[in-house]
DNA sequence: ATAAGTAGTGAACCACGATTCATTTCTTCA
DNA sequence: TGAAGAAATGAATCGTGGTTCACTACTTAT
């Protein structure tokens, strides 16, 4: 034998995989999965078409991984926010603007989450993803209802109910056309929509107008 | 000239129209519209492939058409619970339970309506079905709010909160994988799950826990 | 009956992008 | 240095299904 992997080699490797992650990434950005051609993916990060598919199964495998990391991403932010001090009811409100700041902050990748069509196996990452933060928003109604600052629920079903409102209210602004004719300099923080959509939702939880 | 088109045959091209149409709806409902390719709908409905194209300009065209046709059905039949007796609570309270307990009685359907991954004209149509939910609640909610039934809340971000929340918890129980695994003779009217998700709309609504 | 025109046909075509694989280039080690 | 094997290449291939269009069958009016 005259060859075996060397340490320099898995580096070299690694450094290639982690390029097409990065390229892929970042043409999801910029016009979702869709603008993620394999033949595009392969030529930002500098390698052939065929080198792709020595790092990836497939192209939905690629995609799976591209949706789990920028999804841990937004998981990992909500889960902080609910890991603020306060009560459940104060650290719920947190959670949920951090929800919809984010995805209004970068519009696209957040659209290709909630609503881009993509292929089965990512769908199912989308489940997933979906259900992460139901969890999460349960958990949180879960201690709520414990403390007493939350009246008694099924607090799955709120969680569900909670990632759905939010969704579904930022369809309409994240959509393509949408993003397209907003004014890339406009101010998208404290955006009043985020404002309602926490009113609503926070009502739902607490029964309480505020 | 030797030949105008006459009533016959425009009853005839009406009919195989029809046709068209009714196969699409059925192949949709047995299995989304990836189920129905234009080869399947045409020998369906007893026709050749290119007479499709006599009717439709294209796949999207049909499909946007079948789209409109289940969604106004579905629609239609939220407007008609919104327009019974009683003050906006109780009418809006049956409107959401009509439109879950609709979805969970031909989830198919209401799958490939609500989560279908689809082509962008559909994709278009969807958007305007939901819109439509959504301003159908607005309505009622802006009602209630003027008889004093609903406190003073944005009627339009409620009612796109309210479409969310219940589509967000339908999307697991419709989805192919839990149909495929459901029991085709059980009970889904009265579904548990059709009343905590109204608590939380109701909820989010009013203010007031029942 | 026949001319003029429309509807219907379906096999061939095409677009599109994912995937493959024979070949080349590079890495390792005796 | 060279033999053995791994990695990289990218043009060619493939699969899928929508769409076309030259042709046939039918309908109408004279």
């Amino acid at each position: 034998m005259a060859y075996r992997e060397t340490e320099k080699m898995r580096n070299r490797k690694a450094h290639a995989r982690k390029r097409i992650v990065e390229c892929t990434q970042q043409r999801v950005a910029e016009g979702g999965f869709r603008n993620a051609r394999v033949t595009a993916v392969a030529e930002c990060a500098g390698v052939a078409t065929g080198t792709i598919y020595r790092h990836f199964d497939s192209k939905e495998e690629l995609f799976a991984e591209i949706f789990r990391i920028a999804t841990q991403r937004e998981v990992d932010k909500v889960t902080e926010a609910l890991g603020t001090e306060g009560n459940a009811v104060v650290r719920l409100e947190r959670a949920l603007r951090q929800f919809a700041e984010r995805a209004l902050r970068a519009p696209t990748m957040a659209w290709s989450l909630i609503a881009e069509p993509v292929d089965p196996k990512v769908e199912e990452e989308r489940l997933k993803f979906r259900r992460a933060y139901a969890e999460l928003f349960e958990q949180a109604i879960e201690q709520g209802m414990a403390e007493g600052s939350l009246p008694t629920q099924q607090a799955a079903q709120s969680g569900t109910c909670l990632v759905g409102a939010i969704a579904e209210s930022l369809v309409g602004p994240l959509s393509p056309s949408m993003v397209e004719a907003a004014n890339p300099g406009e101010n998208n923080d404290s955006h009043p929509l985020v404002d309602s959509i926490i009113d609503f939702c926070m009502q739902g939880l607490t029964g309480n107008r505020r």
